[in-house]
DNA sequence: AGAATAATTAGGGTGAAGACTAATTATTAT
DNA sequence: ATAATAATTAGTCTTCACCCTAATTATTCT
């Protein structure tokens, strides 16, 4: 049977996105920036999780590599904001697979 | 500072749903499924993805698992449903935190 | 019964992800 | 200038997820 067409887009974009939501600690790290509902500094966050603080600036990292936190530098400390607009690219995908046709 | 309350449930039961939609063979089951807009077989899924077999039924328990596609089998065949009710947690906790305050 | 088909389990290899501690950079305070 | 603070990078280790092939189970067909 042939293959069902699937595009490039469906298959590769939300890679980072998914990859990223896939650890607790990054959810939790989204959560913790959700309830706050303002800017963290990295060190702030960092107290909120169970492992160290480099394990931690790593989830940061991956958070912000697939877009879902933005940050900024302010003298020695990184401020975290959560990318709100970013979770619509998920929201989507999920109302697309979903969806009752 | 204190820990920011963040309930159990937060962040356990979440976990099998997302790690299960961070691969990308998986998601792709996913849109087949949905793209079909009805039942498949097995190996009918096999043949969409570019691994084996074997690996295709193991993506296939997992997805089981995290309860995103339901299963029944018929004869020596299996038959493979989308969940679609499922994707509603994702979503809600989507919504729960990307949710303008 | 014997062959073919659908699918899973078994066994094993590889790489990447996640964790830690220690060391380093950069900035601020004394 | 020195010390303290915020955070990252470096280096290492371990575990687990994913992949494959071969073997096995279960069902159907001839």
């Amino acid at each position: 049977m042939k293959k069902i067409a699937v595009s490039k887009k469906e298959l590769g974009e939300y890679e980072e996105v998914f990859r990223a939501l896939a650890h607790a600690s990054r959810r939790h790290i989204i959560v913790c920036l959700s309830q706050k509902d303002g800017p963290m500094l990295g060190g702030e966050i960092a107290e909120q999780l169970d492992c160290s603080w480099p394990t931690t600036t790593g989830h940061l990292q991956t958070l912000e590599r697939a877009g879902l936190v933005t940050v900024r530098k302010q003298g020695r400390e990184q401020i975290y904001e959560l990318a709100r607009n970013r979770f619509n690219i998920v929201k989507k995908w999920l109302e697309s697979v979903a969806a009752q046709k």
